[in-house]
DNA sequence: TACTAAAAGTGAACAGTGTTCTTGTCAAGT
DNA sequence: ACTTGACAAGAACACTGTTCACTTTTAGTA
């Protein structure tokens, strides 16, 4: 988990003193709340004072903790990223089968989470508060978010199973990649990488689109399209079925 | 443009009375204003009072045009869905060239349109407001812009120039598919309708996620991208280069 | 053990918000 | 000429985030 203590203690990462204790307790039950209001209402009507009143305690005793709104509503960012990450992780590690059905556990996971809690979805791939700017500590789940999902990738392309691309990446692309294929996807060819990050297009796309309404009276069996959808992604980037 | 006219007039669609002129151009003027707001600020601090005041008026006065924040929201909502499908197909009317050419012109135009206005993206593909329901107006807009995405790909099976889908749908996908196929795609198979639907999603997708600043140091050059991505997936439904 | 300094919690206050209601004003139709 | 209805304004209410002064509680130390 991540450490809310402002206090710099002695290198023990443990609070020893019970102050300290006290403190990530109230810590933890402020982000509960502030949990279960985000579940219920959204982000646009996360309120302090609400939280607070649920809490029992005055609302500027909130700011001991958070330095206010914002900073509270990056920490649930912040956790939203981590449950993700954590879940596409689970199912990547527990997924059998072929390439394709290793790699369909993953999607399908994401799309679940998704599924069970819109409104964190909405944090992470709906639209961004504006001035907000992703604090760094993202960066780190959102990379395991995506090892996760590349994974079947590389051990089927380490095992010689993926097919041949069926398309040429232009001059310039494996630049405009770098940052991706560096961290992500080494030792695979640019256009192993363009179909990875087209992968990653679909599949937020697909969750986003029918988590944010856009499917309603268009796709009568959103699970059906997105399996299919999926599974045809997959055998685009050259992973057999 | 939409009536807010809430005053029940003759058939007359102009408006005739100097009273109800000016009442459109008051509208017009919010309208602008409140537009101008949401492409600096964002939807999230879209105030009703600070539109008053910068026009001049009571916060109260607005209220005799707008039902709440929500009711000038959703306007604002339902212009953005205007003004992408008035761009979408101004694109796909101007269009020339290959099948796929034709095609690429309207997911360019939709990148431009929202690069310029991110806030209006945002409203449309982002995350709802919660308890909000999309006016049923949009479906109209909506229609337009999905149909101009889809008109290249019509006409390319028309004249017999779409390549055979390398997959195959599974039962249930064709009901699963039917408000689509029926509204938007007539008279083409299953695979031809999911290809197209998955086109879409990767659209979406794509814009969506650059907008949303999910490709900062990550892609470098968007553009590129998104021009790479999107002729990969027109070669996938089955236009020819 | 007594003392001090820091942390936690409180309540009041300020500036801002959406919304409603009452009041006045002015133009249109009978 | 008069009445009706729309428009506009301002005060008011119930919220919101945030800050500040103040008190209480706790931890570490002389």
């Amino acid at each position: 988990m991540f450490s809310f203590c402002t206090r710099q203690t002695a290198v023990m990462s443990m609070p020893r003193t019970a102050r300290d204790r006290v403190r990530d307790e109230v810590t933890r039950e402020i982000l509960e709340m502030a949990g279960a209001h985000l579940a219920r209402d959204g982000a646009a009507a996360l309120s302090l004072r609400s939280i607070a009143r649920d809490l029992g305690m005055a609302p500027s005793a909130l700011y001991r903790y958070f330095a206010g709104r914002d900073a509270l509503l990056s920490a649930l960012i912040l956790g939203a990223y981590e449950s993700v990450a954590d879940t596409a992780e689970q199912a990547a590690a527990g997924a059998t089968g072929t390439d394709q059905e290793r790699w369909l556990a993953v999607p399908r996971a994401m799309r679940e989470w998704a599924l069970a809690r819109p409104h964190q979805w909405g944090l992470i791939f709906g639209s961004p508060v504006p001035g907000y700017q992703a604090p760094p500590d993202t960066v780190e789940p959102y990379a395991r978010l995506a090892l996760a999902l590349v994974r079947p990738l590389m051990e089927a392309q380490e095992a010689g199973r993926l097919a041949p691309a069926t398309l040429v990446a232009p001059a310039g692309l494996a630049a405009a990649l770098l940052p991706v294929s560096e961290g992500i996807l080494p030792q695979a060819t640019t256009e192993t990488v363009l179909l990875a990050m087209g992968a990653w297009t679909t599949i937020i796309g697909a969750i986003s689109l029918e988590l944010f309404g856009h499917w309603n009276q268009t796709i009568l069996d959103p699970a059906l399209f997105f399996d299919v959808t999926m599974a045809d992604v997959a055998a685009h980037v050259g992973l057999q079925p």
